[in-house]
RNA sequence: GAGAGCGUAGCUCAGCUGGCAGAGCAGUGGACUGUGGAUCCACGGGUCGCGGGUUCGACUCCCGUCGCUCUCCCCA
């Protein structure tokens, strides 16, 4: 084991993987921009008052998940554990509604969460999160959502949008009521766990496994009976939306989110291959309020970027890669070639290795080159290069004069 | 926070009821000094995660510890 490793939970990026990465990073980026997104930048750190507002007290993320520490002065820092409380912050304080009717922002970034790490999680891992501040227009749930689809479908995989609504400060409270007095009636014949997260977190108790569990809940009142006339209209619009836009979805009228902010809205995609999230959101027309802005509707979504990576099967081929191969007193003759060919924009890899043709081709074969860029005392002398394809084996003289 | 599995070469892993630490792949050099992916040969490489115990003797058994992976809770 060597003497230095990362924390636990905090993982180098680099090679297939991060190809995989910034290949999901770029398709979505492309997509905000054609949606007319803009990016801000947050900071990793806030104060962690912004997020126990935020994300609520009660949470698991506020409760067991966040790195939080002291600054000098004794004030609670916390690294984010996602990134909308600190987009609201940043709206409120930059005062961002004062530009324009409403505002589309996306930030890209790490997330912490001290979780017990397993398969697609992490404790510093990287999501993009999208928001929309100031409309209550169900038609941006619907966008945002279509946004969702595209992204997942242009990347390929396998997923099932789900969506569903969790009311809001009118008929919530009513409807959590009514659960929580139908888990108590049937109490006993829910699971350990559910059993104590009938009052804790009794929309959990709906989608527990436990077959005993499944089979106590489905008698159990459901949100959208309860919704009022307001949440049951926007909730209807969105789906008219959604199927004019022909997006598949899936109602799961148990579908929660762990995070108190939400209203009305709230979706998810999972992917079928391995059952995890990986893009969920909703929804969170207090929080802004929340946090001592004006009362201003706003819906979000987050992308988690290291999931969506490892449900991708296929990345597009790169450029072709040009390995210019020297042998014999020619560097300086190749270094010439070198600069002509990335001057003329191609991906280019100069050989730092000696050794005769066999071993350039060699390298070049290792180093994975399309075309391997061949430079002896011969070219040199005659004023040309050789360029093989490494695929075909075929070859031609290309003229070449250096003017470096 | 609770539970399970695994730590031996750069990688994947063998290593039996305790008896000299191994293979394949990768790497380097050569066969082969202007033509690669193939083949053959040679070479390099290890505190067997770490610490303690049992034993004449521990990679192997026992205890502890650290790390990794996975599951539950929860979540991107």
């Amino acid at each position: 084991m060597p003497e230095f490793q990362s924390v636990r939970g905090f993982h180098d990026l680099y090679g297939e993987e991060l190809k995989k990465f910034k290949h999901v990073s770029n398709l979505i980026r492309e997509k905000l921009r054609v949606y007319n997104f803009e990016e801000i930048i947050l900071p990793v750190v806030e104060y962690a008052e912004v997020f126990q507002r935020s994300i609520g007290e009660a949470t698991d993320i506020v409760q067991k998940e966040m790195f939080t520490f002291q600054d000098r002065k004794g004030r609670w820092l916390a690294l984010r554990p996602e990134g909308t409380a600190g987009a609201v912050r940043a709206y409120v304080q930059n005062k961002l509604y004062a530009l324009k009717p409403y505002v589309k922002v996306f930030y890209e970034g790490p997330m912490f969460r001290y979780e017990r790490p397993q398969a697609g999680r992490y404790r510093q891992f990287h999501q993009i999160g999208v928001e929309v501040f100031g409309s209550l227009d169900p038609v941006v749930d619907a966008e945002l959502i279509q946004l969702v689809y595209e992204i997942l479908s242009e990347l390929g995989v396998n997923v099932v949008i789900e969506i569903n609504s969790i009311g809001c400060k009118v008929c919530r409270p009513s409807y959590r009521e009514a659960l929580v007095n139908y888990l108590e009636s049937v109490e006993g014949h829910l699971c350990e766990v559910c059993y104590d997260r009938k009052d804790r977190n009794p929309l959990r108790v709906l989608d527990c496994k436990v077959p005993t569990c499944k089979e106590a809940v489905k008698e159990a009142p459901k949100m959208v009976d309860y919704l009022c006339q307001e949440c049951k209209d926007h909730y209807s619009k969105l789906k008219d939306y959604l199927s004019l836009l022909s997006i598949p979805y899936r109602e799961n009228p148990y579908l929660v989110r762990g995070l108190d902010y939400y209203t009305k809205t709230v979706f998810e995609a999972v992917s079928t291959d391995l059952d995890i999230t990986v893009i969920a959101g909703g929804r969170y027309d207090y929080l802004v309020e929340e946090l001592e802005g004006p009362p201003t509707p706003a819906v979000g979504f987050a992308v988690g970027l290291e999931r969506l990576s490892m449900l991708l099967k296929e990345i597009p081929p790169e450029e072709p890669l040009y390995f210019v191969a020297p042998f014999g007193d020619v560097m300086d003759y190749s270094l010439a070639v070198a600069k002509a060919l990335r001057l003329e924009g191609r991906r280019v890899e100069l050989s730092y290795r000696k050794g005769g043709l066999r071993k350039q081709l060699e390298f070049a074969n290792k180093l994975g080159a399309r075309y391997v860029v061949i430079v002896g005392d011969e070219e040199k002398a005659g004023g040309f290069y050789t360029l093989k394809d490494m695929e075909t084996g075929e070859q031609f003289r290309i003229e070449f004069s250096p003017a470096m």
